[in-house]
DNA sequence: CTGTTAGCGCTTTCAT
DNA sequence: ATGAAAGCGCTAACAG
């Protein structure tokens, strides 16, 4: 770990000035052949390799990026990641993953450092509603770009699915099948995504005349065991619903386990769908009926645009804010009720 | 983004010198309250945040650590990773996500790049058996421990469960189930814990007197989709297994879907184990028998061993390596077998 | 207790 | 086509 192997080593073994060293490492067009292959060859029989860190200083640029969500362990948010950080590391970027934990305050903090660090750019694939930070960001020209959010903001890049429809398909579907008792998992509307589909929700219901129900209502934090513990209490009461449609797939998976533990059948008896369609909820064995999104092309999308935003030379074009359409897929844990 | 402000500009407001901005920065024990208060408002007003970046070039520390993982679609990794960055937070360390997709030549690569970047040092959760660039990390001294894999490396660190054990309980299990048709998803042997895995299958196979039969044994790449194909195929042969154990969760997931898809009931007509007891076994709707490890442990404690090799003076002291012992859990996916 | 100074290992003009 | 030299924004002796 001692003395470095650095330019000028590589420069005075090779005859050269460190600068010429340099010039090979970043593929500057003019230099003669010859002088080129004599650093190639110092550069491999000292093993050298240029330190990044100081690079970055000088260029002040890092090719690291920032992913900020929720929770990694949501298969949502893995499976964005993976699709995020692939391309990326093709880019020759890599990712530093910010875990909130659905905190608030981590985001924020997480936003300092990740600016701190110097990164070039950040994906929030949680976004706050109406986070100053973020909005900070935009107004600073930082690039960013919101996953599966949306910001009223005219600087602001996002891609993301239409979240307001997609809960009023989930609604639509249950009522279809002749659901009027309509638990929900909405989850803190603090986050946009979550605001939309309680929106979404709330509007199906409306339009079908159905009345609101507090109690069938759980608008608490994302934790799996207090929903699990929610949709037990629920299903022991007389006037139970008799289906829930939960604002993500997880939320569902948690639904489907209290379900379970008090040996209640899907969907005979319960109906449930998710939102997200993480792999999972094609698994036969699950066959979770859920809303989908295009997970990889927003993924991908999300980094190649934060990407263009990076490289761009001219910044004076116009902000990239994609809606995708969701769409609802049927397995087997809805079905007809029969009353 | 123009003309950041420096440690420099805040030193003129202050009518201090650079260096002591440095010093309140870095809380110094020895300034004078005066002075620290007048730098901290010029701080304030000019909103100056330092540069991490020329900070780690000075230092040499970037207070970044790498964290490589075959898929992080994994649960077990999602959820190992989850807790890994929620205490590298806490010790004010970020981390970069490297997904290799469970291949070699991005495992390589990774571990360049991080070099390149100078994290602090890297966990390595999907270590490659006898991997040379891993072996040089070791050599050269470079802190890094390696997460559910055991290196055989007299300064090797790691924290892992014993995992030739928790194969040969899963057998055990079967076994005493009355199941001589055992299947097993076993994955490739080029990483130390599946091979590992595969030799405690292999282990209690003889000790029970079963024959190996190549047939039931699935040893590619990490696929979900080719273990669903290899399933499918084989549940449809007469001589058919009456179980499976699965290397990993996610791979015993991928049995039950193909089961299912196949209308195979389980446990009734076919019984699966998996390994890793990834957060939805123990949902019961699923109820997946599985081996279990301490992931949250575990992972704590690679996290926190990892730190103590980067901030300890002396190097001198003997290498951590902890090997936990791994527990079975009989849930709803295993029963009886009769005839 | 605080200022001065020399790096850290590159990139990037400006000359030649 | 290549070298010299000035930073990038900090940390860390060394003085005093």
């Amino acid at each position: 770990m001692k003395g470095r192997i650095s330019a000028y080593d590589v420069a005075e073994k090779a005859g050269v000035s460190q600068s010429t060293v340099s010039r090979v490492l970043n593929n500057y067009p003019h230099i003669k052949e010859s002088t080129k292959q004599k650093v190639l060859v110092a550069i491999e029989e000292l093993g050298f390799t240029r330190d990044e860190i100081a690079r970055s200083l000088a260029s002040s640029k890092t090719r690291t990026i920032g992913l900020i969500v929720g929770d990694i362990t949501n298969p949502f948010f893995a499976e964005s990641a993976k699709v995020i950080i692939g391309k990326a590391q093709e880019m020759n970027y890599d990712v530093i993953l910010c875990n909130t934990n659905h905190s608030e305050e981590n985001l924020e903090k997480y936003i300092q450092t990740l600016k701190g660090k110097r990164v070039d750019g950040i994906i929030i694939a949680s976004a706050n509603k109406d986070n100053k930070r973020i909005k900070e960001l935009y107004d600073q020209g930082f690039p960013i770009v919101l996953y599966n959010s949306i910001l009223k903001h005219q600087k602001a890049n996002y891609i993301a699915v239409n979240n307001y429809k997609g809960a009023k398909l989930a609604v639509e579907h249950l009522y279809r099948l002749n659901h009027r008792q309509i638990g929900y998992i909405a989850g803190p509307s603090k986050y946009i995504t979550t605001h939309l589909r309680n929106e979404g929700y709330k509007a199906a219901l409306q339009e079908f005349g159905i009345d609101w129900n507090d109690r069938f209502i759980y608008e608490k934090e994302f934790s799996y065991h207090e929903v699990y513990q929610f949709t037990k209490k629920l299903l022991d009461e007389p006037n139970r619903p008799t289906c829930f449609f939960a604002a993500s797939d997880q939320m569902a998976l948690a639904v489907l386990d209290a379900a379970a533990s008090k040996n209640i059948k899907v969907p005979e008896e319960l109906s449930v769908v998710g939102f997200d369609d993480i792999d999972l909820a094609q698994n036969c064995y699950i066959g979770l009926t859920t809303i989908t999104q295009p997970k990889e092309k927003m993924a991908k999308l999300a980094l190649e645009t934060l990407i263009s935003l990076i490289e761009k030379k001219d910044d004076a074009e116009s902000p990239i804010q994609i809606v995708l359409e969701p769409r609802l897929i049927e397995r087997n844990t809805t079905s007809y009720y029969l009353g």
